[in-house]
DNA sequence: AAATTATGCCGTATATTTGCGTCATATCTA
DNA sequence: TAGATATGACGCAAATATACGGCATAATTT
C-alpha cells in the first residue's frame, strides 16, 4: 500500500499541509499561538479538551511540516509560528483557492 | 476515541475540507475534473496510479462534502465539480490564509 | 538534596484511511 | 435476448491517525 509518492511532487507537498489543517484540534492550537503569540505546551493543553500527551503529539506534527517552531526556556518549550512553514502553507492555499475559482460553472 | 466533535463548529468544518484536500489523489481529480470540466469515473481512473475501485471511493468521499457531482448518464456517471462546496471550501481556504498572514512575526 | 514542574519518548488500544478484488445491478449494443 | 460496459455496494487486509497513561529526564524551586 501507501501509494501517495506515485504522485505529483507539488500535489504531495499541497496533500501534506492540508493534511497538518486536517484536525480540529491542530486549528485550534494554529489559532491559539496566532492570537497568544507564544506559549508553552501547557497553556494550550488547557483549553482543548485533550491530554497533553495527545497536544504533544499535534505540536510534533505541526512542527514536522515547519508550521510551528519551538524553542527551550529551561524546563519549559516556547512553542510558535514558524515563518517557513507559514509562507509555503499560505502559497498553497491561495494557489487551491485560485485553482478552485476556474471551476466556478459545472458541466453537468 | 473520536474527540473531534468537541471542538468549535467551525474548526471542524474547516478541518473536513481539509481533510478532503488531504490526499494526492484526490487532488489529482479535483485538477483533472477543472481541466477536462466533466467527465466519468473511467476517464479519471486511466489518469491516476490506482484501481478504479480505490478512485470511486475518493470520489464518494469528494461528494460527501459537495466538491464534486455526479450526474447517471446510461450506464456512465458524468462527474464534475460541485458549485456548492466550491464556494463554500475557497471561503475556507481564504480565510485560513488571511488568519495564518496575522501570524507574519514569530515571538520566541 | 528533595520535591516540583514541564516535557519527550515509549508502548498500547482503538478508529479511520487507503487500496483492492469480487459480486450484483443497470444500461447500452449487437 | 445475449454480451459488453460502467458503476455501486460489500468485505477484507494493511497502514495511519488518534488518544492516552506511564516512565525517564532535565531544570527550577524549596
Amino acid at each position: 500500500m501507501a501509494k501517495t509518492e506515485l504522485f505529483d511532487e507539488s500535489l504531495q507537498l499541497a496533500a501534506t499541509y492540508f493534511k497538518a489543517l486536517s484536525h480540529p484540534a491542530r486549528l485550534a492550537i494554529i489559532n491559539y499561538l496566532i492570537e497568544t503569540g507564544t506559549c508553552i505546551t501547557g497553556d494550550i493543553t488547557e483549553e482543548l479538551p485533550l491530554s497533553r500527551t495527545t497536544v504533544g503529539q499535534h505540536l510534533q506534527e505541526l512542527k514536522a511540516c515547519n508550521l510551528v517552531q519551538g524553542t527551550v526556556d529551561g524546563v519549559k518549550v516556547n512553542y510558535c509560528i514558524n515563518a517557513i512553514g507559514l509562507e509555503e502553507i499560505i502559497q498553497v492555499l491561495r494557489n487551491m483557492a485560485t485553482q478552485l475559482e476556474k471551476a466556478k460553472s459545472c458541466k453537468c
